[in-house]
DNA sequence: CCTTGATATGTAACCGGTTACACATTAAGA
DNA sequence: TCTTAATGTGTAACCGGTTACATATCAAGG
């Protein structure tokens, strides 16, 4: 890879010129501005950034710190992140950290010491500390974090209130429900709504984290324990998806003899069968909002603390009976 | 953040002394020793990579260069290359190409003026001129790129024999195939095997992309032009869960009327109704062997190119009968 | 003709590490 | 006691950019 200094040489300039053509600021006359941009084509020059980011402090990295890519809610935030990012000329490092302090950690001294510009927090850590020492821009994306730190997240309080009106509305008169993971506010809210709305139409309610094999458990125990129900809303769309193939294991007709209810709105729901009927949050437009926040964050554009709640929709698939009128 | 400087000041040492202790290079006396480490605790110190980078000219990221995250496929292989590049103090930078050629090219810039290490590559790029001019270890990810540089893939040939044997075991006699994406040679095997077991009890075949709406096009067609057919093998998970869905709207009962098999053994097989048979090739543990295979590299540890075959195995879920004995 | 501000360019310091090299000091061996 | 090697430590160059500052030229205005 070509230097500056090689360019510089190449050009008949200083080095000065050179980087001052490349970043458009100060004095430079036609001809050296010339002589520069054939010196660069001809030596295919690209400027360090490791050199930049030392001197500017500044890297254009930005982290991404996620619980696990693995599960299907991460991989479409990733991207829009990813996508805003790249087209403001940031790149992002992905960080798994399975909700564990001890990765968190080690994470978090890795990305302050390869300076990235700003943070992105997917995980929750009401428990870890570290972030609020943390002199760095970052926004909460789906997770609420504490006051004074960005937050982008969907409306789950209405989206619980949507879905058991919706149950409700499509005559399921017996409801059921398969909560979160406790320690995610953004996820209680979800059951919060449900319950409000649904009263003492509630027959049955457990718990679940978000991996399928939990979900297939705590479905087959609610079904064991809480049946008959006609209408039940799962915390999330994989929790959904145990709900369904449980369903259809025992033989019990979707949407028939029960309607189900997931959130999210990840591909998966389309996938099953029949196709699930779910709460939608705007998964691509939370990642772009909460990318375009921080990058406002890194430039500094606007730094007073906002929280955004997105508005969820409910998307009728095929685990809901058709509408009354 | 503190630096090495003061530091150096805070133990009275020089910053060169500091740097040894750090790296644990050269001589340095017990004192000195003590002096920099209780300094190093007291301030908090933690080395800025930039600067290490800078004259080091390696900055332990990798970059991680694939179509698009959020095809079900890549989670796992991004979580095990992130696992291991982490444990061996390395991070990862996500890049989604969407297979289009600017995109790769304006990501390889980028990665290669912020120096990352090594390139893994999921992306096929037959058509690409720019990696075989890229002075940079990289190893090939579930594709083929050329001679000379790295690949770990799974025997897809293997698997699409696996795959018709199986369903001709148990019983189907009128097979049928949805192929993948032509361009992509590790699938293209996959096929090549199938059609060579399955013979002339071939009775329909058509080609899908690898999203799920492409899939569930291809498999209508399918079934609009080729039924009847009894068993069908998949080119991945997801062509394979649009034709189980398919197959349930059209009341065809899996697997007593039409067995499915599928090919990945991704998670979203469990979650379809039936769970699908599939055919798995170990997704985790060939991201590790990449990863662990351009460590090496990176470390200059074995530059022999080699090429990775792995085994894949059938995974018996309910879309094919119970084995016959 | 002299002053002044706009234009143009180069030199060198700086960012925060690593390491070659010079220089001491000390211990071991002859 | 004198060499020699091992040990310990600091100074400064270096990595490749950016930019403050010094300097120079030139045209316009008085």
């Amino acid at each position: 890879m070509a230097t500056i200094k090689q360019v510089a040489k190449h050009a008949n300039v200083s080095v000065a010129t050179v980087s001052r053509v490349m970043n458009k600021s100060g004095y430079v006359s036609e001809e050296a501005k010339e002589a520069v941009e054939k010196a660069i084509a001809e030596l295919n020059y690209a400027p360090n950034r490791v050199a930049r980011s030392l001197y500017k402090k500044s890297s254009n990295l930005i982290g991404l710190i996620m619980p696990d890519i693995t599960n299907p809610f991460f991989p479409q935030l990733a991207r829009a992140i990813e996508d805003v990012a790249n087209q403001h000329g940031y790149q992002v490092v992905l960080c798994n950290t399975d909700e564990q302090l001890e990765k968190e950690q080690t994470y978090l001294v890795a990305l302050q010491t390869m300076h990235v510009d700003g943070l992105i927090i997917t995980t929750n850590h009401s428990h870890n500390p570290n972030y609020e020492t943390l002199d760095l821009p970052m926004v909460a994306l789906d997770r609420i974090v504490k006051a004074g730190i960005d937050a982008v997240v969907s409306d789950g309080y209405e989206g619980g209130k949507l879905a058991a009106d919706t149950l409700l509305q499509r005559g399921a008169t017996r409801l059921a429900h398969i909560a979160g993971p406790d320690h995610l506010k953004t996820v209680k809210r979800r059951t919060e709504g449900f319950v409000e709305v649904a009263g003492e139409k509630l027959v049955g309610m457990t718990e679940s984290t978000f991996t399928f094999k939990d979900a297939l458990k705590a479905s087959q125990e609610l079904f064991d324990h809480a049946w008959p129900f006609d209408g039940i809303f799962a915390a999330n769309d994989v929790i959904a998806a145990a709900v369904l193939q449980e369903a259809v294991r025992r033989n019990i007709r979707v949407p028939e003899e029960l309607q189900v209810i997931g959130y999210d709105g990840i591909e998966l729901g389309e996938m099953t069968s029949p196709p699930l009927t779910t709460i939608v949050q705007p998964i691509y437009e939370m990642g772009r909002l909460a990318t375009e926040r921080l990058l406002d964050l890194i430039e500094k554009k606007d730094t007073r603390p906002r929280e955004m709640l997105l508005p969820v929709t409910l998307l009728e698939r095929h685990t809901t009976k058709r509408k009354e009128r």
